[in-house]
This record gives C-alpha cells, sequence and structure tokens, in this order.
DNA sequence: TTCGATAACTTGACACTGACTAGATTGCCC
DNA sequence: GGGCAATCTAGTCAGTGTCAAGTTATCGAA
C-alpha cells in the first residue's frame, strides 16, 4: 500500500496522491460519461458505479457527483444525449422504412443510450434536457410517420406510427438482449429488419 | 408496524426480538418473491435490495440467501417463473393474434416478471430452471406462428415468428417504459394492439 | 498585476448494500 | 425420544452513494 520510491526527495507531500496528473482533470465530464457508456454496454446500468468511473478517470470519488450531481444524473445526460443522437438520424431518414432501419441502427451503435432510454426507473424524468430531447426525438418520428402517403398509412397516423415504432423498438431490444441470436443467426440485422418490413408492408408501400 | 399487544408481560429475554412469530417463516421463498414483484415493478431491478426484503418478512438480513443465494439468484428465479407463466398463456391461445395479445397482458400483468425476464445482465443465464422455461416459451410461440396457414405467413416461418414477436415486444415494452400514455391514452391497450395488427396484417391474416 | 470570486477537485465521514461465516433454533422422520 | 437437515440469526467485511468541508486552479475585473 505504501509507496516505497523515495519518499522524499522532492515530493511535498506523500500523504497526497501523484501529482503528475494536473489538479484538474481537463474534460471530466466527458472522460466519466465515455467510462460509462463502456461499463453499461458490456454489464448493464445497474452495475455502474460512481467510484469505479472515477477510479477509471484517475480522480476522486467525490468528483463525478459535482458534473452530474448524483448516478441518477448522470443517467438522465445519458438518455438526454441518447434521444439528441437518435432525432439526427432520424432527421435524415428518406422514409418510414428508413426511419426503422436507422432506430435499428442505433440501438446497435448506441446500446448503452437505448437502454437507459427506455429505463424511465432510472431516470430523473422532469429534467428539462431530457423532455426536450426526447420530445424533438418524438416529432422525428411523427415526420417520418407524415411522410407516408395516406393510403399506406391507415385512417390514423398516429396508429400507424404506433404500429412503425412497436415493430422497431421490439425488433432493437430483442436483438440487444439476444434474443434474436437464434432466429437472425449471422445475418446483419439491418437487413433482416428490412425483410420484415417488407413482409409486413408488402401490399401498400413502395 | 410493531404489533402493541401485550408486550412485556411474559416476555423471557427483551434482548431477542419478538418471539410472537415463530422461528421459521412457515414460506418465506414466496414471500421474498412476492414482495420482490412488489418492488420491481414500482421501482425497477435496481432498486431491489436483498436485505430490504427480508425487513418486509419480518427475519434477519441473511435469511432470503437461504432462498436464492444471491441477488442474482432472486431475479433468476423470478425470470424463470415469468417464463413458465408466459408459456402457460400462450399455450391457451386461439390463433398468432391471439397470443400478441396474451403476450402484451402479460406484460401488464406481470410488469416486474417482464422486466427481470428480458435484463440478461441481471440473470445466471445458464441456470437450469431458467433455460428450460425460456426454451419452452420459445417453442410455444413458435407453435402459434406455425399455426398461420403458409399463405398468411410468408415463405420463411422464423421470420414470421421475428415478425410477431418484434411487434408485440415493443408495444409491450413502450406500454411499459410508459412511451405510449400520448397515442394510446384511455384506451385498452389490448384493444389498440388488436388495430394495430389488424392493420399490419389485414391483406392476409383472418 | 494582483486579487477575489468561482469552478473543479479532494478528503473524510456516514449509512447503506451484498456476500460470507459460524452458530442457534426448529420441525420432522425414523 | 434422538438425530438431522432445513431454516433462520448475528456478526463481519468490502464496496457503494451522498453529503459537508477543505484545497487548488482558473478567469475576469480592478
Amino acid at each position: 500500500m505504501s509507496d516505497t520510491t523515495e519518499p522524499d526527495r522532492t515530493k511535498p507531500d506523500p500523504a497526497k496522491p501523484d501529482r503528475r496528473r494536473p489538479y484538474h482533470h481537463g474534460d471530466l465530464r466527458r472522460a466519466i460519461l465515455a467510462a460509462a457508456l463502456d461499463v453499461i454496454s458490456a454489464e448493464g446500468p445497474s452495475a455502474l458505479s460512481l467510484r469505479d468511473l472515477a477510479r477509471r478517470a484517475g480522480v476522486s470519488h467525490a468528483a463525478p457527483a459535482h458534473h452530474f450531481k448524483d448516478r441518477t444524473g448522470l443517467l438522465t445526460a445519458i438518455a438526454a444525449e441518447g434521444y439528441g443522437l437518435l432525432a439526427a438520424t432520424l432527421a435524415e431518414a428518406e422514409d418510414l422504412r428508413d426511419a426503422g432501419v436507422r432506430y435499428v441502427r442505433f440501438a446497435r451503435e448506441h446500446p448503452a443510450h437505448f437502454q437507459v432510454m427506455f429505463a424511465p426507473e432510472l431516470l430523473r424524468e422532469n429534467d428539462l434536457e431530457l423532455t426536450t430531447a426526447r420530445a424533438l426525438a418524438g416529432e422525428r418520428l411523427r415526420e417520418a410517420v407524415a411522410a407516408v402517403p395516406p393510403s399506406g398509412r391507415g385512417p390514423d397516423p398516429r396508429l400507424a406510427g404506433v404500429a412503425a415504432w412497436s415493430l422497431a423498438h421490439g425488433f432493437a431490444t430483442l436483438l440487444l438482449s439476444h434474443n434474436l441470436d437464434g432466429p437472425v443467426g449471422d445475418q446483419d440485422p439491418e437487413d433482416v429488419f428490412r425483410l420484415l418490413t417488407g413482409m409486413l408492408f408488402q401490399s401498400r408501400s413502395g
């Protein structure tokens, strides 16, 4: 435990930790976020420990709280970031099917964000950043549904939205929880999803 | 919380806790499971604490471990029970649509089971009870898909299964995470789901 | 340039948790 | 009855989130 390397030479205070690293981390907030995403995608949100993240970033155990207040704050920040990323990729979708494919791709590329976004009991639901980002993503989804010609989306666009969202969300969720490892096998999940939508919407969508 | 009925009369040892309750709980395993389901459906699996469950059951903090080994064991038992319940209700389905409706109903009636079943990082994945129960539920799902006439399920039954499962699972998940509170509103979710399937499968299924 | 406010981080403490151990108590079966 | 296994208690340990108070860096005015 005690460092045995000439403990006195010019070291001002041996009780204090190594001072090669400056007192201020530089971009601790980003470092904590990145480490958190690693942990979550590997072991799930419940394995997240603020002290562990601090250790990984080489700072003291209470440092993360200064940027995120508490554990819930950190997860809320991740969820908000996730909704922002999702909204951005949905905005570029060509049509509803492409939006679905992008939804699945987002879940695969940002599994940690995705998990946290849909775990409301882990989040501060009244957080402003979170609610606005989520509303924006919802708006993008509605736009994608609205772009479908009326003949193809049935009488109620809200219902069509729920249908599309359910399909994409279910597929993405089952994919992440490894429940499609069998049936999908080694095929590209996005291709499988495209096949799926082709099957369900074959009589109407182009 | 504390029963105030004649607290001292013939109490032999005041240091020991209240002995009106017998040394053996009687059905601690079931009591712990029930309390765990309450906690999970109210606050999610991450709020689960073995010590809290012990407190609710009125036993010592280490008693739950005797029935479930550890936290993971408890959650695994819940998941296995969930897959058993799901398999049972799917076995009674009349057709694929009814199976989907039953899937959604299961998620609403057993939200705690449902959440835990699809959180693999919280479970002991190689647990025998879990894997057999899960396999059974998967078999019931495949049977429901196989019962659809070939004209209605496309060339690949596995793909049809993934489609049906994705739709039901996505709808159920979004429902539980309160993401459909807006669009579905106060309608019965099962009715909405029936409308959904009618929309997507209108050209083929009866 | 100096100074002071403020942000970034550390340190120490507290109550809580899961896991483990050894031992006490009980019901049950022969 | 005696023995025995299941059940439960009690104590301990390392690890956790969070709070309060202290320390150090940064930056904007004076």
